[in-house]
DNA sequence: CATCGCTTGATAAACGCTTTCATGGCTGAA
DNA sequence: TTCAGCCATGAAAGCGTTTATCAAGCGATG
């Protein structure tokens, strides 16, 4: 029973005796047998990682795509291996590219939802194949997978608009370029409305940076209608406008982004932007391995659907 | 200029003279030359990557944890693997293992949060050094981080019992033994304090799910405190029993568990038992490393920690 | 009965790196 | 000037697989 039978044997790359099979199969049993992965991904040069780069994990949608993403991958029998982007300056990009690039890669997904995944996404050298996730819009020329918030904000302002608001206000986020799709399509909505476009209220994607945007709108008298950049935003924008006595949606419509699980459970139900985070993770990983295996994929494209729920009315008059 | 010296300038394992060195990073720089890892991996034996087995990634608690994990693995070089554990029975909880133990591990952290990890862990052969992230209790005898989700059930039935409420209802939510921690602490205290064991209501752990429970409560009449297994399920308590009439806390007052980034917004803010799963994979990860090293290891504990807010308060009389 | 072809097992090379070992050049002391 | 001793460098072996090549054994066929 030599090492190539037993090879043979687990690869199936050759035919081998019922006998000797069950020879190797039972010596493999007892002696609790694994293949090295590292001699074999060596002698092969397959590679069974893909890396993904990505900013807070802990975040509704980027903990969905990855979701998506590693679904995808096993179906495949491919891990996924997770490298968090924590600082947003070029320095902290390069080390965990590094990092990411010394495992035996198969290729690599970069979640560029903002600014640190466009760093990473620009520290890359141009040798590994590489799939982003981003919003639809210009960036470095790399195979995409993309959400179309620019269209997604549109739409809200336009079904916020239409529902008879003079003027849409918007609470910014965090982009991977500037300005964002979202903050994009919103003002475009207004434009072409005609309506007026009021200044951007930023926050840091968080429901406390929420409170804090509520607070100024509340403060600002004349809001009847708020865009925020994600649920977890109009969460907390919510909360401010009642902490501060007015009524959603009575005296103000909010419409948040991507549909947080507890979006529907907010009080009132939140009106918002669907977005399927984890689809488009198991978009941006077929078409990662379409190009990979040399097929010609089509660009993954996914087009958020508004929810309307009970946090959006027509203005009181 | 030889593969070997080229080995020891970027190892510096040998001194290489100042000239020689230069010569090296130059071609290696014009080259766009990558160590090829798997190489790197056989011929040192050194491995790189922690792999985490993990049931459904994008809730709160789990995200934490792998967040917390994934930053103690980056400070040291190493990379974090995920493996979603999907299934509840054995063949899936093999296939992932499986999956998982063909990479070139460091080492293992399985989050036992539910019955998945506990399937996992058991699906584990004892070659491969683990750690696990589990409920302070019984179990496969494996080195882990632990959380005392006992005590901190038991420290938040004596609050609400403190406050003068008779008994405490209990939302349940999927655990990896069973009875789960939470439960045990729960019952305990109410045990100890010679009240009723009310009848559990169960739940999937989701805020939905924790809709249908309050629904059910609010239909008993006789409630006025509820523990809820995690906070998403508190959230969608509370909003059962506001749909159903019932103020909180006035009427019922609502603890929940972990600390959720939305408990502090949500309306009433939640009083929660306040778990730091970031913190809890980053000792995981010491833990495993530090075994791994030979360097006895205290087991890391963490007690939850009880964090008022509105949604308690005395019963009504 | 001898030969051919086919199946199956073994031997050896290769994957790209690290590490040990040997060598040759240099320095410094005698 | 010479030789011991040291240091930088290159040659070679080894890490655990896969795979190509080769040899042997077997049954079938002429």
């Amino acid at each position: 029973m030599s090492v190539p039978t037993v090879s043979r044997v687990l690869s199936g790359s050759a035919p081998v005796s019922a006998d000797k099979r069950r020879q190797v199969l039972r010596a493999i049993q007892e002696l609790g047998y694994r293949p090295n992965a590292a001699a074999r991904a060596l002698a092969t040069g397959r590679r069974s990682i893909i890396s993904v780069l990505t900013s807070d994990t802990t975040r509704y949608g980027y903990a969905s795509a990855i979701r998506g993403i590693e679904e995808a991958a096993r179906a495949v029998g491919l891990v996924v291996a997770l490298t968090m982007l924590d600082g947003d300056d070029e320095e902290s990009a390069r080390v965990a590219v590094d990092l990411a690039l010394d495992q035996p890669l198969a290729g690599m997904i970069v979640l560029e939802f903002d600014i640190q995944g466009s760093r990473a996404l620009a520290a890359l050298p141009d040798t590994v194949p590489v799939a982003a996730v981003s919003s639809a819009g210009q960036g470095r020329s790399v195979p995409r997978a993309l959400f179309d918030d620019h269209a997604g904000a549109r739409d809200a302002t336009n079904y916020l608009l239409g529902l008879g608001h003079r003027t849409v206000h918007h609470v910014g986020i965090p982009a991977s370029g500037r300005p964002s799709g979202r903050l994009l399509g919103w003002r475009e909505a207004l434009e072409a409305a005609g309506a007026p476009v009021p200044e951007i209220v930023e926050s840091d994607g968080t429901p406390r940076s929420g409170l804090q945007a509520g607070a100024r709108l509340a403060r600002r008298g004349d809001v009847t209608a708020v865009l925020c950049g994600n649920d977890e935003v109009a969460f907390g924008v919510i909360k401010a406008l009642q902490d501060e006595g007015s009524r959603v949606p009575e005296d103000v419509s909010v419409v948040g982004f991507d549909d947080h699980p507890l979006a529907e459970i907010w009080t009132p139900s939140l009106t918002t932007m669907s977005q399927d985070f984890a689809e488009l993770g198991r978009m941006a990983v077929d078409f990662l391995l379409g190009r990979l295996a040399g097929v010609p994929v089509a660009t993954p494209r996914s087009t958020p659907r508004l929810v309307v729920r009970k946090s959006t009315a027509p203005p009181a008059r």
